[in-house]
DNA sequence: TCTGGGGTCCTAGGACCC
DNA sequence: TCTGGGGTCCTAGGACCC
């Protein structure tokens, strides 16, 4: 979906059209903290972008809608158009709110039949929820997803599989999925510059440099992928945390902090039938030293008491009155469903 | 400039078992 | 006195995604 957040806002505001609108964190006045989690392009236009610290765009737009994030109508909407779209095909994946992926290999013939499927589908979404897509389509999901960025807003491009070595090799190489800035970084470093560089690259080094990550990139490179289309509907963890609105040494407010992040998560934990193993807790320093300790029960429990008690215990060793904590939060994993549970018992 | 909150996957070392 | 080879599970940290 096209700028997500600030589509649905704007969709559900009229008044906020071809303003700069942000959703995110309050700015409160260029003192807030936290980021911009969407903007508009009408917001880009002044240099905001997604992930960049509020302050920061408030400098940039003062004048700009700020939004908090209404994670609760997002999902809504999200639901509704995942619905349309999983009609299309027996094959679907949804890649976080706004994203997914259909294999359509078995509803057309060819490129030809595929983009008129895509024109389909974005119609029906325009029609039926007023917002706007960019699909991209290719002989995989990785190609699919990096066509998909390509031309955005309102874009459909097609990669053929023919044309993925042309279309790929001038492409920043922070273009390819998976290559996000730390890699980006130490292959600029060894002169890899495109994609087309890292394709032409010796893959014996990159495996001797990277590890198995670097024939994995290697092949992303010459846009090889042979992941499978597949819904996943299992979960591994879920967790909670939490930024102070102001940094705090007060051992009493981060463990009360601390105790109601367990329990929104708790909540969450029965509401989905689980019961957890394992309990880790995070903490982030003002000076944004981040540290996680976790502890794996001697056996799966669903009970609020346990996961408190267990979290407190862990986040004990990290508290010292001489340093402040910005982030406190806490993760449940090694989900076992009660129900397989109440079968081992 | 000053860095959210929800996740997944991978790695490396250590404990422990046969 | 020196020390195999296979495996699983746990833990902490890091990179990546939206």
């Amino acid at each position: 979906m096209d700028h997500f957040f600030t589509a649905v806002e704007t969709r559900e505001h009229p008044e906020y059209k071809e303003k700069p609108v942000v959703v995110g964190a309050d700015p409160k006045e260029g003192k807030g903290r936290g980021v911009v989690s969407t903007c508009n392009y009408e917001a880009r236009e002044y240099g905001i972008r997604s992930g960049m610290p509020i302050s920061r765009a408030w400098k940039h737009c003062p004048h700009a809608v700020y939004l908090p994030v209404n994670h609760k109508l997002y999902t809504e909407v999200s639901s509704k158009i995942m619905k349309i779209l999983r009609k299309y095909v027996d094959k679907f994946e949804q890649w976080g709110i706004d994203e997914a992926f259909l294999d359509v290999s078995t509803k057309v013939k060819d490129y030809e039949g595929a983009k008129r499927l895509a024109q389909r589908i974005k119609q029906e979404v325009y029609r039926k929820e007023e917002l706007t897509c960019s699909i991209g389509v290719g002989p995989n999901k990785l190609m699919a997803k990096i066509a998909s960025d390509f031309k955005k807003p309102n874009g459909l491009t097609l990669v053929e599989e023919k044309d993925v070595e042309a279309f790929l090799a001038p492409l920043p190489v922070n273009k390819l999925l998976w290559v996000g800035k730390k890699t980006a970084q130490k292959l600029n470093a060894i002169g890899i510059e495109t994609i087309g560089d890292l394709a032409n690259y010796d893959p014996s080094v990159l495996a001797e440099k990277f590890g198995v990550w670097g024939t994995q990139i290697y092949l992303s490179a010459h846009g090889i992928d042979k992941s499978e289309v597949q819904e996943r509907w299992e979960v591994k963890s879920m967790g909670r945390d939490t930024t102070f609105e102001e940094d705090t040494s007060d051992v009493n407010h981060i463990l009360e902090t601390l105790d109601a992040l367990a329990e929104d998560v708790h909540k969450q934990l029965v509401e989905s039938n689980f019961t957890c193993k394992t309990v880790t807790v995070k903490i982030r320093y003002e000076n944004f030293e981040t540290h996680t300790h976790g502890k794996t029960l001697p056996f799966p429990t669903d009970r609020l008491r346990d996961i408190q008690k267990t979290a407190r215990e862990l986040i004990q060793e990290f508290l010292r009155h001489d340093r402040k904590v910005r982030l406190v939060g806490v993760r449940l994993s090694n989900l076992v469903s009660t129900e397989k549970q109440r079968r081992l018992i």
